[in-house]
DNA sequence: TTGTAGGCGTTATCAA
DNA sequence: TTGATAACGCCTACAA
């Protein structure tokens, strides 16, 4: 007990003390055992993180913020990569709340009631991220998927283009982004909209053959819009590969403003969010709850920035 | 007792008891909870992960690939990201074996000899990724810095040319690598090699800012070596910016091969190395050894391949 | 300031 | 096939 108190609460012993359990400390190589610590005092240091991917450049900045942030305040991260299948995320998750962490990180708003359910059941602070709800599980920072979309519809609503197409990956909140452009668009009778959903992984190559299939038949736009800055570039690609000037005879859009969309000739204009702050401050809102402090507003819209380059 | 046989080898246990614990299990909501089972059998089922970084591109597909191949396992990935100074790396690990994990995964063969006793005491299984020696801690996985470098610096021997520059990014690997260049390099007296280091984050923006400072008054070179291809995906923007032509005037060269290289404009030369499967590898080693399976060669050198393309 | 007793939730072991 | 007991290593609560 007096070993306990000299390392985590050593105000409370004399010196000499702490200086003799130090020295047995270096002797010995002792480390302290934290799932002994943990099934004690019920508080282990730990936060769970759920993302989708980290190897679509979408959230990986994200997820280091949080690690970095939360290193800083003394916890681990607990990192779990369950792709895009709520129904894996609750599994995922109830096997991750095996492990006691104080706190999770949830990426998206769209969970099984299931998931709901366990988790409010583990009675521990949740934060989700990256989408924008009144009624999260408890935290939330994120943006408006639907916002952004409209901000887009609106940005070529000026431009006197009549031929919209998108792409778009099967992804919940890609949809929403796209039905929001979709929704401002549709508000002008002339215009002309086709949509294209593609599979994931939505890389270039995709983006590539999507252009492709849309455009069989002789059909043209006057823009395309992706649902990433990744099939952008792949838009792009194949656009000069036809023979089309980006942006003289087709604009093209992505998302995110991935580390390349600045520094692609031509360089693509696309929707930025503060990737690195939403990890920081949802790492910041959980370990502020874990330990009792006050959390502003539950809710945190981070919002976003229309990005204009080249492409469009 | 009986419950926990009903979880964990419900083979001894009679049908209609399984039955009753799974109702038991589904009423209460009862998830097991891993810090007791951890202490109780000193196995966690957990694996650290350390890594300097993940949002420069050049980890995040292996690590991705060590969090797939674990779930596949049952294992749950803590994943710590240290930057790249040695004395961080032994603090963290320290805290990190304070949970007992089963196994970990380091970045690199340069760690302090703290590290390495504190890692031996604690007598779990290691693989060090991303380099190469006949010495690992315990096994290992990854590919010679050195003989990249001599590949590099042999590619450039044919080609007639005399001028050569290195961007090196100050990480021992990349020092290696360069090195292994410049030792080829230097076999023709009429070569000359200027060598810039340059600061992290090595992005883009380093790129570009490098090569302005290495043609500081006029100097001009046949080929600008990278130790990565975002700081080549900047060098080629640079160049292009100061008029010249990539590769006619100046051939540029980087390393990794990143997602975006295949697609740069000119499409980036480079060295390509199995970021995906050092991680499948990795977590497989780790998983067998732990669970007392045969692990065949406990040091594998994957290779690396050079992938000839526009820019060199 | 230090020490003792008991409990956190599981599993190994032995007994029934 | 099931149950009882003890132990894993730490911390809370209380006593000295």
């Amino acid at each position: 007990m007096t070993v306990s108190r000299a390392l985590n609460n050593p105000k409370v012993v004399r010196p000499a003390t702490i200086a003799r359990v130090m020295d047995a400390v270096k002797i010995t190589g002792y480390i302290p055992n934290m799932l002994a610590g943990g099934l004690a005092t019920r508080r282990t240091k730990l936060i769970a993180v759920v993302v989708p991917q980290i190897n679509n450049n979408m959230f990986v900045d994200t997820v280091q913020a949080i690690g970095d942030a939360l290193a800083l305040r003394g916890y681990h991260m607990l990192l779990c990569i369950v792709g895009y299948e709520p129904e894996d995320e609750t599994d995922i998750v109830a096997t991750l709340l095996s492990r006691r962490p104080d706190g999770i990180v949830l990426t998206g708003i769209h969970h099984t009631s299931e998931l709901k359910r366990i988790i409010l059941n583990a009675n521990i602070p949740v934060v989700e991220i990256w989408d924008l709800t009144p009624t999260p599980v408890d935290m939330l920072i994120g943006f408006s998927h639907e916002k952004v979309g409209n901000a887009v519809g609106e940005y070529f609503l000026d431009k006197g283009f009549t031929r919209f197409g998108f792409i778009c990956a099967s992804d919940r909140r890609a949809v929403v982004r796209k039905n929001g452009a979709i929704a401002v668009l549709r508000g002008r009778p002339e215009h002309e909209i086709e949509e294209l959903m593609v599979s994931r992984p939505a890389n270039m190559e995709v983006g590539r053959s999507a252009l492709r299939q849309m455009m069989a038949g002789d059909k043209r736009f006057d823009a395309i819009i992706c649902s990433s800055d990744t099939l952008a570039q792949g838009v792009i690609m194949e656009a000069e590969a036809q023979g089309l000037r980006v942006p003289q005879d087709v604009s093209v859009m992505g998302f995110a403003d991935l580390n390349f969309a600045a520094h692609n000739r031509p360089a693509i204009t696309t929707v930025s969010v503060d990737k690195w702050g939403i990890g920081i401050r949802a790492a910041g809102m959980l370990a502020d709850k874990i330990e009792g402090k006050a959390v502003g507003e539950p809710v945190v819209d981070i919002g976003y920035s229309l990005v204009i380059r080249e492409s469009a």
